[in-house]
DNA sequence: TCGGTGGCCCTTA
DNA sequence: ATAAGGGCCACCG
C-alpha cells in the first residue's frame, strides 16, 4: 500500500487542489491497542470507518472500501478511550456505503448499554423486520466498526453468546469485561428462564437489564417466554423493551 | 435434553 | 439475475 500508484496520483492531485480534498478521498489508518488485542483502525474525515483485527488489514480494506490509505500518526480524538472502555462518547463514525438495513441493525445494536445483552431477534423486532433475524446476524457479522458499535452485546436467544467477527472467545471476554454475568444467564437458560420479573412492580425485563438486576431474590420471578409473563400479568420493561 | 431442520431474508458471487 | 449461505430461531422427536 505504500507504493500504491493510485495513491501517489491522488496525492499529486491534492497538491494543487483545495485544502482537504485529499482527505475527502483517502482514509488514514493507525494501529491501536484494545481489550481484544491490537487493532488496525481506518478513518476518514467523516469518522472511523473500519476496525480490523488480525492480519490482512490493507487487502480487506481495499476490497471493502476501495479507497486509498495513508498511515496516520495520531488517532481521532476519543478513539483510544472508546476502544479501552467501550464508551464511544462523541467519537464520529463513517457509516457511508452501508445499506439501510445494515445501518438500522447497527443503530439498534448501538443502543444496547454496556453490561447488557439483547437477542438477535430483539434487533430484528426493533427495526421493524421481525423475521429478518438471521439477516441481522449476517449484518452484524459485517459490522465495519466492531467494539465501537457493540455488536458483541447481541447474543443468542438460547443463552449462548453466539458468534462474533473477532471470534466467540473475544466476545465472551468483552462481555465479561463489561460486567455481564454470563454464568448467571447460562444458569437461567438451563432452567428455561429468559426473562426476569418483579412481583412488586409487575414489570418483566431481559435478565441483564439494569432494572432486572436490582430485583431482590424474594420478588424475582422467571419466565421462559414473554407470553408466559404477560399471562401472569407482567408488562414489558420500557427500558430494555423485551417486546417490540 | 439435544441435535436436526425448515423458515426467513439480506447480501454476494 | 439467481442461487447459496449466514454471528439465528422455534419446533419436533
Amino acid at each position: 500500500m505504500t507504493q500504491d500508484p493510485l495513491l501517489a496520483g491522488l496525492a499529486a492531485l491534492a497538491a494543487d487542489a483545495p485544502e482537504g480534498l485529499y482527505d475527502r478521498i483517502a482514509a488514514r489508518w493507525i494501529r491501536m491497542p484494545s481489550r481484544v488485542g491490537e487493532l488496525t483502525v481506518a478513518f476518514t474525515d467523516h469518522g472511523v470507518a473500519y476496525v480490523h483485527h488480525g492480519d490482512g488489514f490493507a487487502a480487506t480494506f481495499r476490497k471493502r472500501f476501495g479507497r486509498p490509505l495513508v498511515e496516520s500518526g495520531r488517532p481521532p480524538s476519543g478513539l483510544m478511550t472508546a476502544l479501552r472502555t467501550g464508551r464511544v462518547g462523541g467519537l464520529r463514525l463513517d457509516l457511508r456505503g452501508l445499506s439501510d438495513f445494515q445501518r438500522d441493525v447497527l443503530t439498534a445494536a448501538g443502543s444496547i448499554p454496556r453490561g447488557e445483552v439483547r437477542p438477535y431477534s430483539w434487533i430484528a423486532a426493533r427495526i421493524g423486520r421481525p423475521r429478518a433475524v438471521r439477516a441481522v446476524g449476517t449484518a452484524l457479522g459485517h459490522n465495519p466498526v466492531p467494539l465501537l458499535i457493540p455488536c458483541h452485546r447481541v447474543t443468542r436467544a438460547d443463552g449462548d453468546p453466539g458468534g462474533y467477527v473477532f471470534g466467540a472467545q473475544a466476545k465472551e471476554r468483552l462481555l465479561l469485561d463489561e460486567g455481564v454475568d454470563l454464568a448467571g444467564t447460562r444458569e437461567l437458560a438451563e432452567a428455561n428462564v429468559f426473562y426476569l420479573a418483579s412481583d412488586t412492580t409487575g414489570i418483566v425485563c431481559f435478565p441483564t437489564c439494569h432494572n432486572a438486576r436490582r430485583i431482590t431474590a424474594r420478588h424475582r420471578r422467571g419466565f421462559r417466554t414473554l407470553a408466559d409473563a404477560a399471562k401472569a400479568g407482567y408488562r414489558p420493561c420500557r427500558v430494555c423493551r423485551p417486546a417490540a
